[in-house]
DNA sequence: TTAAAACGGTGACCTATGTCCTCGTTTTGC
DNA sequence: GCAAAACGAGGACATAGGTCACCGTTTTAA
């Protein structure tokens, strides 16, 4: 499984074969099966995760028990709690696995070391966390702006393939509204 | 005004009085009054932003020329369109003034020479993208599960002070709720 | 100093969406 | 291969919060 992680940041980040080996020497690989967790709330989060194979996802839970999901994961993404990672504090975020999946991962400190090694790693890195706030930022604004049938439009436009994967409860708890609704919705849009 | 922006980096980042000197030499100051503008939709935000006095704001509009709010910035914080700053793209968003304020700001090329000069700059800017992560992650995740009352109890707990400073209905329009609905719960809770 | 604009409050009404429930179908894990 | 769980659909109903409209007060700018 560590094929795949191999093209990936080679394509992406430009790392030669031979600095391929210094990812390698460190990297924890783990298969998952379907419900597997990788991250529950109250632990600290040790990793980043490489998805390999399969899809992840990430969720937390409200006072009275509801699961919003905040990040679906799936093959060639990245996913951790940075807060908890980065600070060691307990998480309040959960992680797991919605397929049988495939990762390869690393502790802080030997990613740390990496990025020491590999200048370009970093900066590759700081550009996917930047990335990731305009993109926060983005949904944020999205979501106090629109609909329920926008949000469920635009989630099929922005993330295609996801749709057909999960269950629409979980489509429905990503984007903030209720399956019913979702349900309703999609139904209206059948013959439109 | 460059005295604000000297407190604050000698404190926050560890800058000696010589680094200092590297910031001063390539700052713009600049004084707004009430409404004057640093950045348009459409334009590209040229500058990273010091808010050395007042208060700025970050907006953005829908199609149907709706305000909605992203962000308060206040004295001894920083703003601009991280998107549009890096990449040099137009930007969606608008940066004004809601007070009269007192700036400093650089280009990306005069900054980005002083992460070269300064790593430790370079540390505590990660640091603060990071942050800045972990807090929009955190308010989409109570804008999703939250209902207005708590929404506003929450931005008087989390942002004390900026409701004595703004209009009812900015904080309406930073919240996504309407300025009716605000200024009920308000009324509301004036007698509990 | 004054006219115009901005602001906050409030009533009346509307509607998108949540909640609760039931039922048939599909998927899953042993 | 089968029992149990998960899932999607849809009806009935409730409601938080939006929209519109109006008014008196405060602030602003010329």
């Amino acid at each position: 499984m560590f094929a795949e992680f191999e093209n990936y940041i080679k394509a992406h980040a430009g790392v030669t074969n031979d600095e391929v080996e210094l990812f390698r020497a460190t990297a924890i690989e783990k298969s998952l099966r379907r419900k597997d967790s990788l991250l529950n709330q109250g632990e600290i989060c040790r990793y980043k995760i490489f998805v390999c194979k399969g899809l992840l996802r990430t969720y937390r839970t409200t006072e009275n028990g509801n699961e919003h999901i905040l990040q679906f994961s799936p093959e060639n993404s990245w996913t951790t709690d940075p807060e908890s990672y980065n600070n060691l504090t307990t998480s309040v975020y959960n992680i797991d696995a919605l397929e049988p999946s495939e990762v390869v991962m690393w502790t802080k400190k030997d990613f740390d070391a990496l990025f020491e090694q590999l200048p370009k790693l970093k900066a590759y890195s700081d550009n996917l966390i930047q990335r990731n706030l305009y993109r926060t930022r983005d949904r944020m604004f999205f979501n106090q702006t629109s609909t329920a049938e926008e949000k469920y439009d635009n989630f099929v436009k922005t993330f295609p393939g996801i749709m057909a994967r999960v269950p629409l409860h979980m489509v429905a708890s990503f984007l903030g509204v209720s399956r019913e609704t979702l349900s309703r919705i999609r139904h209206t849009q059948v013959r439109p």
